[in-house]
DNA sequence: ATTCTTCTTGCATAATTACGCGTTTAGCAG
DNA sequence: CTGCTAAACGCGTAATTATGCAAGAAGAAT
């Protein structure tokens, strides 16, 4: 059988078959054709000797983060997205890229080091400020338009906060 | 309330209020907060000033192509990451990549799918439209300088129209 | 070997989402 | 005005997904 080296904190080897190798082919699978419900990815999986109930396959797609995604002809699923830099943390990519800003009226203009615009835009977007009505980034130029000059202001220094290390 | 022409194709406005807005706010809400089921966001939705039906949502979602993703800690909702570049009229490419668009002053900031701004941004500048100064394309952020603040109202409704499937 | 702990899974069912159908409203032609 | 068509949406329910609970399996510890 596929026994291997376990990982650190795993313990555990199902008497069926591997988990992973199960949920690999459940990647595998929904990459290259469209699955539009469990008991259809149940099949598919059936028909590549694995026979597991629609909970598993529940279960399976929260741990590999497949999101269900509508259309106008049934919903599918698809795998998460390979993503940049996930850009969520501010606090830890923003002062790795940060050099400088500056603004007027509405508007911000933030300075990183070259190449860092980009990241540092998602890394805005993502924190749904209430201040920001978006972002674009260049090479090392990010320009922020707010939503009122107040805001711009209030933004303007919690961006230099954090960016200097805040 | 706010009345304005309809663009070709747009026959109807609801009694209550106007569909793409809400489909604008609902956007702007799963952007800022996590919302893990749709009497959820209906909830929200109401303390807004909407009030729709679960299964009005249900279609909402379905036509902004919100996919629901599940995680350790319950689903939440959130935007899209597939995409399809293109370069043909503008009421062919800008649905495929138009999330949403909000302005100031004489500017309007609308968002993409990942990567989908440049193509936006081409398909905006070979429109020729008079209210538009000029476009600046990041990855997935489109500024839009207009000539003035009314132009701006102007082309952000016919944005939307047109980026909302109208 | 026995016991304890952790991981995995099925089962049954709760929770949630999707959709068919009927109704209402608006635009348009006659 | 009347009739026709299409859009939008609620209602009720089918379809689908998520989860509490219990059982089984593999190690680790005693």
């Amino acid at each position: 059988m596929n026994k291997y080296t376990l990982g650190p904190g795993v313990k555990y080897i199902s008497a069926m078959a591997n988990k992973s190798d199960r949920q690999s082919t459940i990647l595998d699978i929904i990459g290259s054709r469209r699955v539009s419900s469990q008991e259809e990815l149940r099949r598919l999986l059936r028909s590549r000797g694995w026979d597991v109930t629609q909970a598993t396959l529940s279960r399976d797609l929260r741990d590999l983060r497949v999101a269900r995604v509508p259309s106008a002809d049934g919903p599918r699923y698809s795998a998460p997205d390979a993503g940049l830099p996930s850009a969520l943390a501010i606090e830890a990519i923003l002062p790795q890229l940060f050099l400088r800003a500056d603004g007027v009226g509405e508007l911000i203009v933030m300075r990183t080091i070259p190449g860092g615009a980009q990241s540092a835009a998602v890394a805005l977007d993502s924190q749904g400020w209430p201040e920001i009505l978006g972002t674009v980034g260049g090479d090392d130029t990010v320009l922020i338009i707010c939503r009122s000059a107040g805001g711009r202001q209030k933004l303007l220094q919690r961006v230099r906060e954090i960016g200097e290390r805040g």
